[in-house]
DNA sequence: CAGTCGATGTACT
DNA sequence: GTACATCGACTGG
């Protein structure tokens, strides 16, 4: 008898093919609801289903990082859809974002919040301090530090092996909840923030 | 509960 | 210099 390899619990799931990116950004945005992160590190898988999410766009959004054009801090961006786009602020806190659009065009979407699935424990040890469940990864800046997501996975593409973004239950319009963007003073009308309404994982409420 | 505020690095004016 | 797609500690009611 020939030793199998030992099988995943699950069956490996595709990840989102290129073209769910390329398509415009709030779409994206909307359809990325019950999506799941995943991270591998070590060998180790970490995953979440996003649950909050904010678009960001060149046009017509005073808010976005790509609205002034393309500096060395946005470049990702401009690429082409699909990979990830991390940047550092406050002094102390990394965002991560999903890149849409065809490249050329400045838009991405901001991960606000994820419903921990797998590798809880380890995303517990990396935020640092004891937190409640709920508060594992319900803000941007806690889903990088949970994820472990800093500047080294900047552009990183979405379809492995660090980084996967896969297919996960659909949202339910009834569900969704769109309101303005969190945390920004220019631009604060637009309703570009999507949430899974009454998620307990959310970063804030209505 | 709500509101305020300091920490801390860096991109951009 | 200033603003910043935040967080957590602290205040006061």
């Amino acid at each position: 008898m020939i030793a199998t390899p030992p099988l995943p619990a699950m069956p490996r799931q595709r990840p989102l093919p290129a073209s769910f990116y390329l398509r415009p950004t709030l779409l994206v945005a909307r359809e990325l609801l019950g999506a799941v992160f995943a991270r591998v590190l070590d060998g180790r898988r970490c995953s979440g289903r996003i649950v909050e999410v904010e678009a960001y766009h060149q046009d017509g959004d005073p808010a976005s990082h790509s609205f002034r054009g393309c500096t060395q801090r946005n470049e990702v961006m401009f690429r082409r859809g699909g990979c990830l786009y991390v940047y550092f602020t406050y002094g102390m806190h990394f965002c991560m974002n999903v890149v849409t659009e065809a490249a050329g065009i400045g838009a991405a979407v901001l991960i606000r919040a994820v419903e921990p699935l797998e590798g809880i424990e380890d995303m517990a040890r990396r935020r640092g301090r004891p937190v409640p469940p709920h508060a594992l990864t319900n803000g941007p800046a806690k889903c990088c530090q949970a994820f472990a997501v800093d500047r080294s996975l900047n552009g990183v593409p979405l379809r492995g092996p660090e980084l996967l973004l896969l297919p996960g239950d659909p949202v339910p319009e009834s569900s969704v909840a769109v309101t303005p963007r969190v945390g920004i003073s220019s631009g604060a009308g637009l309703p570009w923030r999507f949430v899974v309404r009454d998620s307990a994982w959310v970063s804030k409420k209505r």
